[in-house]
DNA sequence: CCTGTTTTTCAGAAAAGTCTGAAAATTCAG
DNA sequence: CTGAATTTTCAGACTTTTCTGAAAAACAGG
């Protein structure tokens, strides 16, 4: 590795980390030079920084691209691409829960529907069918909520994250204001 | 497999994706028994369910109790033991989030951290830390995001994740009702 | 068309991870 | 203690994943 040492200790650490998500170790420290680097990189500069293969750093780059996580850019005169990451990091980890998303959660949703769908036909089998339909609606609150926080502007995302549980209180005052009778506040409905 | 079919589709479906997540197939799948079990089961009971050896079973129980992801219960005049899922599934959430988050997100925020320490030694190590800070801040908020709504009971949460961006429209009110001068609305303040 | 440059593919080597059976350890009733 | 029941450990077999070098393919300028 020909890394200067503070981006190599954040590649390895990121390699590492990666590993422990489905991503594996020399795709997780690809994403990471190229995140900390000043400029696009061409795949022999990867190469040259992670002392890998070429062939591996071309199966890696692949893998990213099916994430959506890289930009390419060719500079004139040069037959090279050259790789980079997004700037805007919140566009970033927009994309990579877009992207888990669509390969972890919505397959399990369709499985765990069609699972639903089906006339249990033993005590044993009424019972997984409760419990998967309670896994089954909390990711459909959980999917349903995120949906919709997505469409946020980011800068509207970090005045609801930076706000946090006093939200609440926010909620509360709305309460109050709209004060029901009895002073009883809106139960939250999940249950038929 | 000695499964209903509506419980085997599940328990191969969850396998799968334990492998996608750090999670090995087999502790998947033992857990998917577990979850979707009328009663606690032991160690014997899952070798039969799954059809893997007794040792497979016993090192997956370890792991799964090494995520805080079990419960076990033992029967008087049994000397076996017997184990389950907890019942409710924001419970089981809660603990998979606070576990994943100790594992990768804690570690990775100390040597990011560690990272921002350094006195970079170049421009390329300078323009790294930038980056770095940036990644640092981001994760920064979301995790004491977390760690404000992670208090709240599950009821409040429920009413919270089903408010989804809706909620932005209450936030918008209060702010019209405590109105700045100007009309401007509260700036995010993330930057220095 | 060539030709030199760059990227992709792929078979098999290497490494990592998983699973098993056998043996050791633990537990507890008598 | 003893011994039956149960759980844990672990070396090595087996499986899966990752990585490489060599070859093929794609590309672009002449």
């Amino acid at each position: 590795m020909t890394l200067p040492p503070l981006c190599e200790a954040f590649v390895l650490h990121f390699g590492e980390m990666g590993s422990r998500w489905g991503i594996n170790r020399t795709v997780g420290q690809i994403y990471a030079v190229l995140f900390v680097a000043e400029r696009p990189l061409c795949a022999d500069d990867i190469v040259e920084r992670l002392g890998i293969s070429r062939s591996n750093v071309s199966m890696g780059i692949k893998e990213l691209q099916s994430w959506n996580l890289l930009r390419q850019r060719s500079i004139p005169g040069d037959r090279r691409e050259f790789f980079h990451t997004p700037e805007d990091i919140y566009a970033i980890v927009r994309t990579l829960v877009e992207e888990r998303k669509k390969r972890e959660i919505d397959p399990t949703l369709s499985v765990l529907r069609e699972l639903l769908m089906r006339s249990p036909e033993s005590d044993s089998e009424r019972h997984a069918q409760a419990r998967i339909r309670e896994m089954h609606e909390l990711i459909e609150l959980l999917t349903s909520w995120y949906a919709d926080v997505q469409k946020l502007e980011t800068e509207r995302l970090i005045q609801l994250l930076s706000l946090g549980s006093k939200i609440v209180k926010v909620l509360d005052m709305k309460d109050r204001f709209f004060a029901l009778p009895g002073g009883k506040r809106q139960p939250a409905n999940t249950e038929g």
